[in-house]
DNA sequence: TTGTAGGTCTGCATATTTTGCAGATAATTG
DNA sequence: CAATTATCTGCAAAATATGCAGACCTACAA
């Protein structure tokens, strides 16, 4: 038998909110934050990292790049038999930073990061052309006050 | 004068790049990667870092952790002149992963990460208490497809 | 109880990386 | 063209990561 996802204990959950606030953070911080040896640190990190359960990346500021246009689409999938496949199409698409499906009206929310409006006209005409989308309703996101990670917290109950 | 955010160059795209695919690498081996001296990587990086462009978290699988809710909530503001209020107080919510202002039907959009579906309907209720909240909509995400960066190949043009 | 096996933790020596800094280079400005 | 500023490079010292052997701690079976 393999555990490719063993229960997460306090140690765990600890080094988690360390990464969650520093993903640059050192073992050796790590380690002297937890009380543990560097070891200790390393090992439980890496496994962590290993089984899937955090992923450390560089989250770029999408304005700061240059990009201007965020928005939602949703998307209406007829007949509802190729939702698979227009997923996986869009998926395949540069621009979509999140795509997912719903339990709303629509069936796939689609996010999409452009660089202008008109790079997002073009988005949505690419993306209308794939076979199974029968209606887009795109919402622009005009302001974003919070992108957060999962509070850990909400966890200790 | 103050430049707070620099135009970027190629270097400072090929490191952000580095980064997207792992926050950990060091900077050794960006230079190593990207042709340049240690020295260029570390004060080109810190300066990114330092000036918001990137930033390096760790992201935690939220299903592997134990959230098994994650909804999109929709909510509509009346009067519309108590909106900045209502996203203050829905962005103190340890459970909101994302919040933004739209121009669609509906005012605010809010992406929660709950434990259960419990959990979901507390926090649903506890938002609508907020003054100015006059409806909700909640739409569950049942499969999330893709979760990515914003490509930055796309603004090489 | 005792013994065994599996997993985890610790500390140490070594290898690698980061940091601070001074000089070399390139770009900018008057 | 000279002067100023910003950026890059390479080096030595400090800090950090890595590999590994032994200690420790369970769990299970005789």
């Amino acid at each position: 038998m393999e555990k490719n996802t063993s229960t997460l204990d306090d140690l765990d959950f600890a080094i988690l909110s360390c990464l969650q606030k520093d993903g640059r953070m050192s073992f050796t911080e790590i380690a002297e934050q937890l009380n543990v040896s560097v070891g200790t640190a390393r090992t439980r990190l890496n496994r962590l990292i290993e089984e899937g359960v955090i992923h450390i990346v560089g989250r770029v500021d999408p304005d700061k790049v240059g990009f201007r246009a965020y928005a939602h689409v949703a998307v209406y999938v007829r007949p509802a038999t190729l939702k698979e496949h227009v997923a996986e199409e869009i998926a395949k698409m540069p621009e979509v930073s999140f795509l997912a499906s719903t339990s709303g009206d629509y069936d796939l929310e689609v996010d999409v990061m452009c660089q202008t409006n008109n790079h997002l006209v073009e988005f949505i005409n690419e993306i209308s052309r794939i076979e199974g989308i029968y209606q887009t309703k795109t919402t622009l996101y005009f302001k974003v006050y919070k992108y957060a990670q999962p509070d850990l917290n909400l966890l200790k109950n």
